[in-house]
DNA sequence: CGCGGATCTTGACAAGTGTCAAGATTTCTT
DNA sequence: AAGAAATCTTGACACTTGTCAAGATCCGCG
């Protein structure tokens, strides 16, 4: 959620002709993501999503080809932020221990703060597995993802001065599933689910390493 | 996909009157499952279901209230017969290594014999994230998929006269995890994706048992 | 047979959908 | 400031959707 001003003026250029073309995708698409985190990718219409934003719903073909277009670019804009979000952990963490804490922080953090997303992204991904051409958009983030959850575990396994038991796509799966698991016992209003997300991904941790000798 | 004959004729009513709905419910389920595996929830409408099926579109309000009553009803009657799978791998295996091999074979069995079935299990899940009125039914349906697993992991540690190092619900997140993992990489025509399942699933396994000593 | 209830078909309705084109409006250039 | 290009709005289109009601058809029972 960082400002959305370019990277820079380079010369006199404060704002380029072209690039408000991509900062109009940009606000479109995040007024976008608030509706499809309420409704989900099948039931937000263009319509609805125009009504919650500052544009009229014939906007969206002037920046979009079609729904499609729009959905991925949000996914895609919103998991683009997404993938750094254990970044600090893995740049600050000082011990194995403190690690596994700050990583079962953040993500419990997540499902707290952006529900609606992460659910938008489990929806897009099983729509994916009827809808051919969404498939290479969700392929790489989910590569993405995977890439991230391999960053944490090399850097864990290197503060424990040892090296990971498993490969990261099993990692990957592993968390994601249980992940999943609190995201759906959070939305069910179920108490605890989150606490118990905690303490899972604390005590699978050390699972994931291989014996010290 | 076993015959759909009755349980049996237990005396002189070959036919009893009030069954024959149940009967019919159960029909119209098992040909609406077949579109549904196909589209998804979203994109299967009522018209293509009957059409895919012997009756017409009108009958699904005769047999059920409304398009969610039938979707509710029709995956439940899937996964009844779904969480029983695995009950030969517990009472067939004779040791440890036995059981794990036997486990990974059906998974990688199922997804390619009911891989549409399973996309719209995740579809349904998925769903359920934004709409109220399909969790009661996905969190019963998750439930007793829970439990089936932590059968087979309770038959694997009694083989390895252990205990369990996992209590059910993350051992049952972890196996979903990668199972939807191995899925979409199936959907997605990655060669290899079923034998990964395979391989994961046997270098897991024994990690979920509590050491011997 | 013929009646009555269960079962099924047909056709319609109202609401909502993505898409697009024609024109209004704003913004920029010269 | 005038004209041109970019941007946006409005309204319509063709189509699909879930739902339901009226009537046709089937079935078993008197």
């Amino acid at each position: 959620m960082r400002p959305m001003t370019q990277v820079a003026a380079p010369k006199a250029s404060r704002r380029t002709p072209a690039d408000k073309h991509d900062e109009r995708r940009k606000a479109l698409a995040e007024s976008a993501l608030r509706t499809l985190g309420d409704l989900g990718y099948a039931r937000a219409s263009l319509r609805e999503i125009a009504n919650n934003s500052e544009f009229s719903h014939g906007v969206v073909h002037y920046y979009f080809h079609d729904k499609l277009e729009l959905i991925v670019y949000c996914v895609r804009y919103y998991k683009q932020t997404c993938v750094h979000r254990y970044d600090g952990v893995v740049a600050e963490a000082t011990s194995p221990g403190d690690l596994v804490e700050r990583f079962a922080d953040k993500l419990v953090e997540t499902i707290v703060e952006e529900a609606p997303m992460h659910r938008l992204w489990y929806d897009l991904r099983s729509q994916s597995m009827f809808e051919e051409s969404l498939r290479e958009a969700v392929t790489q983030i989910d590569q993405s993802l995977e890439d991230m959850i391999a960053r944490v575990l090399a850097r864990y396994a290197e503060l424990a001065e040892t090296q990971p038991a498993l490969a990261s796509p099993v990692a990957y799966g592993m968390f994601d599933g249980i992940f999943q698991q609190a995201l759906l016992g959070h939305l069910n209003g179920r108490d605890g689910a989150l606490e118990e997300l905690r303490t899972r991904v604390v005590e699978l941790m050390p699972m994931l390493l291989a014996p010290k000798a």
